[in-house]
DNA sequence: AGAACTTGTCTAATTCACTAGACAACTAAT
DNA sequence: ATTAGTTGTCTAGTGAATTAGACAAGTTCT
């Protein structure tokens, strides 16, 4: 039988780095406080001290910290968004407050014939014609979220238009006459991030992303989209 | 400047197993059905066929699939548990009908003094005194969260007491008075496992887990509970 | 029986992760 | 100016991760 590494595939520094991360993200580290040296931290994490150096590297190469020469090491960038998520939930307004305004990049979109879930999710039977969008949000200029979406194409084929123009799902629906509409359900899972969403959220390879898996009708209970979207879970966290 | 490995510091092995997984999970990939085989997959990852089947090593040591020489790898389990929050939760209600009851076990309880985001949860001031309690709920034997609650001591100080006689959080509040409880918000997260939770939550280092931060409120309004609760997220997804 | 295809096992070589030690370069004090 | 403490850079060695190829052992079909 093959004997299970305990370090289960993920490399030290990396794990330096999450959780350096985690304790500046958690706030125990505040922006300018300075970060234990090398050394204790090597001796903190047992580990040599160019393992440490190559996990503040990569921190500082995300923007996290700052390393003076001579001084220390620095938190640079400690900010974690919430994005709040009910049965009233809209991308923008989940963040309101927290960014200077999102934008809504359509990256790609397709008909197609609806799976098992995707018909599941929409209410129609499985092979039904449905169009799928990919969007990327961002917010100053930084991702912050990976979106997959289905809509119903008898009502909505022509959402990827109205989704370019307007950038925002919301607004597009709108155009379509959807006044309003609610969250159904949500579910959440988490995983490591694939290398097309670590391209796409600029991410370091082997992020954590958190997926959520919704569902949205509109104001008579009618199942109108159907989303997979991931969020960088370094970079955000759901607020219920 | 230190150059950024594109690996990101996972294991080729280790991303093939979770995007497998992910599959088997997800439901692409039904219990009983036969997996691609061996050559097929390492050229579906681009890897050698050794780093594939070191990663359906692992997977048959979680016991989600099951090799058989000649003739195939299997799908053994496929199963993923929803654990449902909302305003009302309770634990064991969460996961009703999806396994055969939960059983929560006290790892350790310690009186100490409210940190400044503990006192914000429980609406206290920073230093007043709280009960600390570590716990450890599984299902059918299998682990399935490890949290880390904070209650004030004036109103629940002996609750250590009651939740291991009880085993839950619900019935040890109600030997202390409090017959009906709220959630009044819900944070979540996720990132990598600690060794800790590595080992309490019987999980493979590096794996991912589901972070909830919470504040339950009793039938006043008042908080009562402040937890922190780790899923292993590919255990169990969370549905709002 | 034989052919084709599967998983299981072995050896070997290369690249990457991690450790170890030494010293340079810089900062902030005395 | 000196000293102590910090980050930056270099060389070197060990073990894990990954690749490569070959063949054994088992299954399923013709």
């Amino acid at each position: 039988m093959t004997k299970l590494d305990d370090r289960g595939g993920v490399a030290l520094w990396r794990r330096i780095a999450d959780d350096i991360r985690l304790d500046i993200i958690g706030g125990k580290l505040e922006r300018g406080a300075r970060l234990p040296t090398e050394a204790a931290l090597a001796q903190r994490f047992s580990a040599n001290r160019h393992t440490v150096r190559r996990a503040l590297a990569v921190l500082a190469e995300e923007g996290v910290v700052r390393a003076e020469q001579g001084r220390g090491t620095f938190v640079d960038e400690a900010r974690r968004l919430s994005y709040r998520i009910g049965r009233r939930t809209r991308f923008s307004e989940g963040l309101a407050g927290q960014t200077r305004g999102t934008q809504g990049q359509l990256l790609a979109s397709r008909d197609e014939y609806a799976t098992a879930s995707i018909a599941r999710g929409l209410g129609l039977r499985a092979g039904a014609r449905v169009v799928r969008l990919e969007t990327l949000t961002s917010a100053d200029a930084r991702p912050l979220s990976r979106g997959t979406s289905w809509f119903g194409y008898a009502r909505f084929g022509a959402i990827a238009e109205h989704y370019r123009e307007t950038g925002s799902i919301t607004r597009a629906l709108a155009r379509l006459g959807v006044a309003d509409y609610a969250r159904q359900s949500t579910r959440i899972s988490a995983r490591y991030a694939t290398p097309d969403e670590t391209h796409d959220l600029k991410l370091v390879p082997g992020s954590v992303v958190l997926v959520t898996e919704i569902v949205d009708v509109d104001d008579t209970e009618q199942p109108i989209q159907y989303a997979l979207t991931r969020f960088p879970a370094d970079r955000l966290e759901l607020v219920v």
